[in-house]
RNA sequence: GCGCCCAUAGCUCAAUUGGAUAGAGCGUUUGACUACGAAUCAAAAGGUUAGAGGUUCAACUCCUCUUGGGCGCGCCA
């Protein structure tokens, strides 16, 4: 919370600094310098006024840094000029102090705000259709979207994570049917089992239950009896890699069920788009004019058979969720749709909505590779790794922190005997590792008598403990970053930035020492580690094992 | 053919969305356990950020082109 504390006071006093100078609302950004440089926060306001209001950087860093020596003196120690004309700035080791006993104090609850009601989000992911067990790229899109919600919750946004469940539509009927010929074949009769039916064995599992229970045949709801089992299989996967869902919406719900006047959502949200002009009929169907929003061509609502298309019930879905009351959207996607992005992005406006209202977050599918070979991922032929089989294999933590390791956009692959390897090596438990020890040390420091609650701070004054504090602080940048971007990876980065420095600190600076004070203190510290440790690890949902 | 994404160390990937000498893990080389856990630490080696131009005080980041890879272009979902 250091660096924001700082940005709004320099956004305050530069601001002002500007407005003399005839610029208004001038921007600029407060960074962490580089590794190299000794300095806590590097300041660029004066490179960028300079050539607004074209005079020297260096002269205008210099009265900046006026400006904050006077105004800022209890927080900064030093400022000075550096390089092009960054102004670096050192912080009072009060400042640090002050932070870690914020730390100590809010625990779980640091860097959350009770409540920030700018928002009502909506992050939508996985919605994997319940034809066959999720797989190893739907396992990425749970990860990424379980994560950045968490992390949004945490910054008290009222956000709500949802699947959005295709259960209807020729898949179903495929799926349906793949069970019955099961269920026939199981009962003696020789008939084939087409090509491009499901192939998986949980096929052949929902057609044993089935004649297990003894039903008639003709009594039997395939559709309904394969959704019933495929979905307590991805609920259950899901669990299983600490995903729950406030929410599983169906698209039957739109698509099938109708109100007193026997209309559909669908129906209706088709009407509407009629009605303001953003659909129209031509060829015997419905079309959507998402070109008038920058699709490269329109697209089919109602087929001229008259059933609609898939887009018809993502419209209906879409307008659904903002009768919801959600004002932020977030859909996470497989690169595979993301042809699909201009098409939902018109229907957005075309409710209403800014085009900022809905954040498409594609990402890369993942390869998967065996023996060097690529595996084939397709659900139809049944030759696929699913999700559950590597959480299996590499446990639940170690996959979502490989996961959370890359950007959305970059293409990842996935060796799966690598990954069987990372037991050991997988930088999740370098993270994990920094907990146990801190908890070791708690355990051993048991039998003093001489540690107080009220450690004097001011002892932690080494040079490793001042970077470890102000890494810790910086906990609250990276939710921040997290929430510009959208994307939860940079924790991991993070995380494992934090690790670092703290393996480094442990090694040079003993805790449990003959000084009962400077004891007390660092005992004091490695609690806010912990503290910080298990809150990141907490909003890419892995585990903080007091032991490993 | 058109469109979207990507290309960074031997490998897998970061880089605070335009900042200073581009960082981690794995792998390789060398060293450190008779005090809190060696799942660790210290040190070394490894880069023309695919290539070529351009914008900028400043480019891995933005623009143009080239090359290479992934994906998409249906009245499928």
């Amino acid at each position: 919370m250091i660096k924001q504390q700082i940005t709004e006071k320099l956004e305050e006093i530069i601001g002002k600094y500007a407005k003399e100078k005839g610029i208004e609302n001038f921007v600029f950004s407060v960074e962490e310098p580089p590794k190299n440089i000794d300095a806590d926060f590097a300041v660029n306001a004066a490179m960028l006024l300079a050539k607004r209001i074209k005079s020297n950087p260096r002269i205008v860093a210099a009265e900046i840094i006026d400006l904050i020596l006077r105004d800022l003196s209890g927080f900064v120690d030093k400022a000075e000029i550096a390089g092009a004309g960054f102004i670096n700035l050192h912080l009072k080791n009060e400042v640090l102090f002050n932070e870690l006993e914020k730390i100590l104090s809010a625990k779980d609850k640091y860097g959350s705000k009770e409540s920030n009601n700018k928002e009502k989000i909506m992050v939508e992911f996985v919605s994997a259709n319940p034809t066959g067990p999720l797989h190893i790229g739907h396992g990425r899109g749970a990860a990424i979207g379980d994560s950045l919600s968490r992390v949004l919750k945490h910054l008290g946004y009222d956000t709500t994570k949802e699947y959005y469940l295709n259960d209807v539509g020729n898949q179903m009927l495929v799926l349906a049917e793949s069970v019955r010929v099961r269920y026939l074949q199981l009962k003696g009769d020789d008939i084939p089992f087409p090509a491009d039916h499901y192939q998986g064995d949980y096929i052949k599992d929902t057609a044993k239950r089935l004649i297990a229970e003894g039903k008639n045949i003709d009594e039997i709801d395939f559709k309904k009896e394969a959704v019933k089992d495929i979905l307590a299989t991805i609920e259950s996967d899901l669990k299983d890699f600490a995903v729950e869902f406030d929410n599983w919406f169906s698209e039957g719900k739109i698509a099938f069920d109708k109100d007193a006047d026997g209309k559909t959502e669908v129906d209706k949200s088709c009407e509407y788009l009629l009605s303001k002009g953003d659909a129209y009929a031509q060829d015997g169907a419905l079309w959507l004019a998402s070109t008038k929003f920058g699709d490269d061509k329109d697209r089919v609502l109602k087929r001229s058979d008259g059933r609609y298309t898939y887009l018809a019930s993502d419209v209906a879905y879409h307008k659904n969720k903002f009768e919801r009351g959600f004002t932020k959207l977030v859909n996470l996607w497989g690169a595979d749709h993301h042809g699909y992005v201009a098409r939902i992005n018109a229907c957005v406006q075309m409710l209403g909505f800014s085009k900022e209202t809905l954040k498409v977050i594609l990402y890369q599918l993942v390869s998967l590779v065996r023996n060097g070979q690529p595996v084939a991922m397709s659900t139809r032929t049944g030759e696929f790794i699913t999700l559950k089989e590597v959480i299996d294999e590499v446990g639940k933590d170690a996959c979502r922190f490989f996961f959370l390791l890359r950007a959305p956009d970059s293409q990842l692959e996935f060796d799966l005997e690598l990954a069987k390897k990372q037991s050991s090596e997988n930088p999740v438990f370098y993270v994990q590792y920094v907990n146990a020890r801190c908890n070791s040390i708690f355990r051993e420091s048991k039998s003093r008598t001489d540690i107080t609650e009220n450690a004097d701070l001011s002892l932690l004054n080494t040079n490793e403990e001042r970077v470890l504090i102000k890494k810790l602080a910086a906990f609250c940048d990276t939710l921040s970053v997290c929430e510009k971007t959208m994307s939860p990876h940079h924790f991991t980065a993070y995380l494992i930035e934090l690790a670092d420095i703290y393996h480094k600190f442990y090694e040079k600076c003993r805790v449990l020492s003959d000084d009962s004070a400077l004891t007390s203190a660092r005992l004091k510290l490695i609690e806010a580690v912990c503290v910080i440790i298990k809150n990141g690890l907490d909003m890419l949902g892995v585990c903080a094992p007091e032991k490993m």
